[in-house]
DNA sequence: TTTATATAGTATCGCATCTAAACTAACTTG
DNA sequence: CAAGTTAGTTTAGATGCGATACTATATAAA
């Protein structure tokens, strides 16, 4: 007996091996660099996301593992000179989470080697955010998203943003990057 | 120092999210299942791939793991009774890899908890295969593929399709799933 | 036919990830 | 100040993973 595959399905597929095709690459750039693969989503999640957002328990929500996982990998990616830790000021029990240099250059070279070239990009960005955003929305998932399209994100009259969560100023970089605290709008 | 992020990076934020998400996902529904995520990746591809890409090997290319990493975790899922394998007559080495009654409802259970639904399909299914024909190609990797849309696929003037690589008739059905053999047009 | 080479899959080993559970420390709430 | 929550670590056991070496079959070249 075989399948009857609805045009919805259709998506999945596509979606799926997507996603495998994501997970092989990462895998191979991570044999070049001599590291495991969930090192080096970690090394890419740190260089997208934001400032609120760089942490073990960030981490930990954006791929799906648990804590403990998390925790061990960042010793050892800390112990091999890709990311340096410093105390939060705001939260003794926590700290946030940088590339250094190492690391920067680590991603940088990941990211030449597997980039599709998209040239002609039309609308195939706002065709991913919807999936994601009904993906995240049904499964009441922390919503990570971009700044820019962040319920909380204020355009202040004077130049610049404001997010709306933490009152703090954010820079037309700032708000390129992807934060755990996203809310859809 | 910040990152300038491009406007063709935008992409791969939601490329490298929709992938986090998926993994995410699935890691959710092994851990239900009683199974490791891998053991559910295998499961997904071998409800949509065809009958000449449900072999070991055919596995390890589309997950981008070594065959040795996925003959132990197929011994698993056998052990567990997700998978039948049937000796293929052409070959005596190789096998062919049947999801069986059980196989079926787990994956069928992983889909129902984690498939968004996506009504308004527009063109999104043709904005992902772009991406990903892309990436395929430039990273020079087996590229798997509908047969609905393969360089190889005939359709028959009396109707049905064949496959111009092996010869074989095609139904509508086998049109529909992926394979290893699939070649861009 | 013989030889060489490639391919499909398995077995074993050591290392590294992963989760669960128990833990510390700090923040928050009543 | 007590209770509950949250951030992160540690340990232990199970298991994935790649490397290597292996068997068996298929294919190509001599």
């Amino acid at each position: 007996m075989r399948y009857y595959i609805k045009m919805n399905d259709d998506i999945i597929i596509w979606l799926e091996r997507l996603s495998a095709l994501h997970k092989s690459q990462i895998r191979k750039s991570a044999a070049i660099e001599g590291v495991q693969l969930v090192h080096l989503e970690i090394l890419q999640y740190l260089s997208i996301c934001n400032k609120y957002s760089n942490t073990a328990q960030g981490i930990s929500e954006y791929l799906g593992q648990t804590k403990s996982s998390i925790s061990q990998s960042l010793k050892f990616i800390e112990k091999v000179g890709h990311i340096k830790r410093e105390p939060n000021s705001n939260d003794k029990r926590s700290y946030q989470i940088f590339l250094t240099k190492d690391g920067k250059e680590c991603i940088k070279r990941m990211n030449e080697s597997s980039t599709p070239d998209l040239s002609e990009v039309g609308d195939i960005v706002g065709n991913i955010k919807t999936i994601l955003y009904k993906w995240q929305e049904q499964n009441d998932l922390k919503g990570f998203g971009q700044c820019k399209s962040c319920y909380f994100n204020k355009i202040l009259e004077k130049g610049g943003f404001q997010c709306g969560l933490t009152q703090e100023p954010l820079s037309e970089t700032d708000i390129q990057q992807i934060c755990r605290e996203y809310k859809f709008k």
